[in-house]
DNA sequence: CAGCCGTGGTA
DNA sequence: TTACCAAGGCT
């Protein structure tokens, strides 16, 4: 039997218990209630690459009640964007997500793209995001890998307890295998393989008890392995540029006008380090320099 | 393509 | 307490 051929039957036997546990368990997350646009399923997408669900929520609520539509965010200052991020983290994000619902207005008349390529075509757009929204705001077929599927996958299918640091080849071929034909059970499966990851085939300590398919995961029949390899990245933050970026972000996000540099200094004591930091704030666009030594959140 | 980019909760 | 981890994207 080929690889495919492999793959598609083992498919067939996962589709179905999978889908049923989402039917049962899937959280009731705003972003997924029924009256919940494209623009709503896009948002959450920004706000969800790399940061946890609770922390999203409030946000997401906030943001979409300000800014129902591409539109009208577009309508306000890139600095807004990023003053109403808050403390969710990456404000590059907040950017991106305006400059995406500039060229939605621009170039799409105001509608989120349905289609895969003019998504992945807009800034912070990805191909997770580009998958992710097309499959769950248009219900299209697509292979959506974020790193809850892609370790569903690593551990049901392949046998390992982790995936590679990053998505390969190999991962996303035989995510396109696992794909359910039909488009509306495809749109379905990717919310529910990545709804499995984050509940129950969790990083650390999975929940193979509540597993709908512990019985067919071929990483629990080796008898769950630990990882094999080097160490996963570790990303140490005290002391780095990243943390000295966010005090002085920090600030600027709570002023109403125009800060001083001196009230800049004073969140890092490190003068070389608080520069280069700064420096790298302004050529980012997150922070926009005045004449007058004065910096504010970029007003264009 | 490896490194960079925030922040906070949890074991 | 330290270290890991959380629906990635960009250069």
């Amino acid at each position: 039997m080929t690889v495919t051929a492999a793959a598609q039957q083992t498919s067939a036997l996962l589709h179905a218990p999978v889908i049923d546990w989402f039917d049962a368990h899937a959280r009731d997350l705003p972003w997924r209630r029924p009256e919940t646009g494209p623009w709503g399923v896009m948002v959450s997408e920004f706000m969800l690459q790399q940061t946890p669900v609770s922390r999203v929520l409030p946000v997401y609520e906030q943001w979409l009640a300000r800014w129902p539509s591409p539109a009208a965010l577009a309508a306000e200052a890139p600095g807004e964007a990023v003053r109403a991020w808050g403390r969710l983290g990456y404000p590059r994000r907040a950017l991106r997500l305006h400059a995406a619902a500039t060229a939605i207005t621009e170039r799409h008349g105001g509608e989120v793209p349905s289609d895969h390529g003019a998504l992945l075509a807009l800034p912070g757009v990805g191909e997770y995001t580009a998958a992710a929204v097309a499959s769950f705001a248009y219900g299209q077929r697509h292979a959506v890998l974020d790193t809850n599927v892609r370790r569903v996958f690593a551990r049901a299918v392949t046998g390992v307890q982790y995936p590679p640091n990053a998505t390969t080849a190999a991962e996303r071929r035989l995510a396109r295998e696992l794909l359910p034909q039909r488009e509306p059970v495809a749109a379905r499966w990717a919310a529910a393989t990545m709804e499995l990851g984050a509940l129950v085939c969790t990083a650390r300590t999975p929940a193979c008890g509540s597993c709908p398919i512990a019985d067919r995961c071929a990483w629990r029949a080796a008898g769950s392995p630990a990882h094999d390899g080097p160490p996963r990245r570790g990303q140490t933050y005290a002391g780095t540029d990243r943390q000295v970026r966010g005090k002085l972000l920090a600030v600027l996000r709570e002023a109403v006008a125009p800060v001083p540099q001196a009230a800049l200094d004073a969140v890092w004591d490190e003068p070389v380090q608080r520069a280069r930091a700064l420096d790298g704030l302004v050529a980012d666009g997150l922070v926009e320099p005045l004449d007058d030594g004065t910096y504010r959140l970029p007003l264009t």
